[in-house]
DNA sequence: TACTCTAGTGCAAACGTTTGCGTTATTCAA
DNA sequence: TTGAATAACGCAAACGTTTGCACTAGAGTA
């Protein structure tokens, strides 16, 4: 077939005009100051002579690349997947492509994969990756780069952010296992330098007081990581200093994962042994030995509207107040919860 | 911060010294024909001034953008998660980077998805989303872009393929059920425009008959996709014609869990009632309320040695001739596979 | 008729690189 | 001492667009 691409000369020239005309025939917006005629000629002779319009060449002379950069903690993390979905669904309909990358978990890691996303000339980021502190947005801020941070955010203010309520989705996890009867109720809680890691166990201990259940210190492990692994080593600590303890909830469900294993590990099982929720809903999580209950985000949505904001930055006629838009969470009541089951009391001593 | 990105001229201007100068200073491969003593100063210059490649302008001189595209069946399937990693690893080492897309297992969703990317100007395409015949590979032939498969491949030769040993794997599979004393033994195929069902297919009715077991029609059944949903449909139509079965291989792991749910459905259990082997060993499966015995590929070795493909493929010095790599699949046995239970004999009626 | 105005188009610069070639200055051989 | 060879660097074109400006021709006005 055609082994050269075809340019706007080449289009010039068959039909006897000027590039500059060509470019502004094809144009959506200039085209209106182009005969009629001629913009139906050239769009007829683009058609037929397969032209595309030379990426490179565009971005070069306008400065806008018509893509953005992705960055997601981790791609294994199957909750991720419909984030992603919903952010391609809207960029599609913008003309606007994505690259993906990864931090995996890693600040500093994600930090040079932003500065290549930016030395690769995107027009703006979706940073699913973030830390409360975090140097990302500095960079980007720095080069001036449109950022919007999806679900962890950032302390310092003044960024775009698409998150979920997750204080109120802690209450709801709380809300439940109360209603089932359980008081003593532990929390296996993610890296603190994590914005929702630190907000769910923050929450925890709000809506525990409000409760007028005083949470003890030795109720509440921190896991290194939101991963399985994590969850594991965090699960096994809590069980050895929390034998009476009779619900958990794990701020993640994979670290609510890595709770089974330690508990199987133990040779307990739950919900009989203890009942866990987890957070997120991540895909798939019905199909498992035993169905996480735990709190749904509206993962798909998250991405749309991320992707949404991040395009209404990129327009250069947007008014420049940052937005947050808050999302709601919802209970999905699984078997990882059962009502307490009333343990032969004690006899009060005295 | 510095609002403007600083540019190859800023550099020279900076050190009195001509762009050609600082551009060839830059270039690892074009450093040798500058002093040293300039080369070191231009480096420090770049480092401090915080100068970073402008990929546009890059590409469009030299007409490579060292940026390729990735497109999947299913963003959803955990399955290409590990292979999207196996093939950033190695596209890291070498300052490329990847778009990513899906097509949602739709023929011409795909075809303008590679539309777009070539429109991009990507250098190559690793496409994992392949029917056994796809407009796909004559469309990048045809703009002579390098286009590598990833496990599923398509019918017409002269395609650089990374695959796994489908029939092999199959093997194992009938192999392992032949042992656990199953004879009556079903499949739920895939689409058969689809290579891996239509190949996974074909050698299990080779291997049974190697066996000497003839597989009746009846035995077979064909999902409309590689999905949960469209295994649950077929086991529905397999249950009803096999009330004999004790024991079937799925396509794929998908289509397993799907038929895990029609099972329970119909008020039976796996393996109880029937043992089910799976393809491909997806993320998180072991998880599964009955972890499903399946066969294993190296996914992100697949990844891995099909970027490598590309890359030696994109690089304007490799000889010509398409290359085929074949990986090993591995049996991975859990609890859906049971020793058939040995009902009470009909006594022949002669 | 002479003038201004406007719609339609062409000209050329610019975006930031890379690279073939030309120009110097230095080295080496004879 | 002269010549050629070499090393180091500068010049300028080119990649394919977009866009401000200049230009032309025809329409409208007085």
């Amino acid at each position: 077939m055609h082994r050269k691409r075809v340019t706007l000369r080449d289009l010039a020239e068959h039909l006897n005009i000027n590039t500059s005309t060509v470019s502004r025939a094809l144009s959506e917006k200039s085209s209106e100051m182009i005969s009629p005629d001629v913009v139906k000629r050239v769009r007829k002779a683009a058609q037929e002579m397969g032209y595309k319009q030379n990426a490179a060449a565009y971005a070069l002379k306008v400065g806008r690349t018509k893509s953005i950069g992705i960055i997601i903690p981790d791609m294994m993390n199957p909750v991720f997947a419909p984030i992603v979905r919903g952010i391609h669904s809207v960029l599609n309909q913008y003309g606007y492509t994505a690259f993906l990358a990864y931090s995996e978990n890693n600040a500093s890691a994600a930090h040079t994969e932003v500065e290549k996303l930016i030395s690769r000339g995107v027009d703006g980021i979706i940073y699913a990756a973030a830390f409360r502190t975090d140097s990302v947005v500095d960079l980007c801020k720095s080069h001036s780069i449109p950022l919007v941070l999806v679900n962890r955010v950032v302390d310092q203010g003044n960024v775009d952010t698409v998150k979920v309520d997750d204080s109120l989705g802690i209450e709801m996890a709380v809300g439940h296992l109360l209603d089932l009867g359980h008081r003593k109720i532990g929390f296996i809680a993610g890296p603190k330098n994590i914005s929702v890691s630190y907000i769910r166990l923050r929450a925890f201990t709000q809506t525990m007081a409000e409760h007028d259940l005083e949470v003890e210190p030795h109720r509440i492990v921190e896991a290194h990581s939101l991963t399985e692994e994590g969850g594991e080593k965090a699960m096994s600590v809590f069980l050895g200093q929390n034998p009476d303890a009779t619900a958990l909830i794990a701020s993640n469900d994979l670290i609510a994962l890595g709770c089974f294993t330690a508990l199987t590990q133990f040779g307990y099982t739950c919900p009989k042994r203890i009942s866990i929720v987890g957070f997120n809903n991540m895909p798939y999580l019905d199909w498992f030995a035993i169905p996480l209950t735990t709190i749904s985000i509206p993962h798909f949505q998250m991405g749309e509207r991320s992707a949404e904001l991040l395009l209404k930055r990129i327009d250069p006629e947007s008014d420049d107040h940052y937005e947050e838009v808050l999302l709601k969470p919802k209970l999905i009541i699984r078997q990882s919860t059962a009502p307490v089951i009333r343990r032969k009391k004690k006899i009060a001593s005295t």
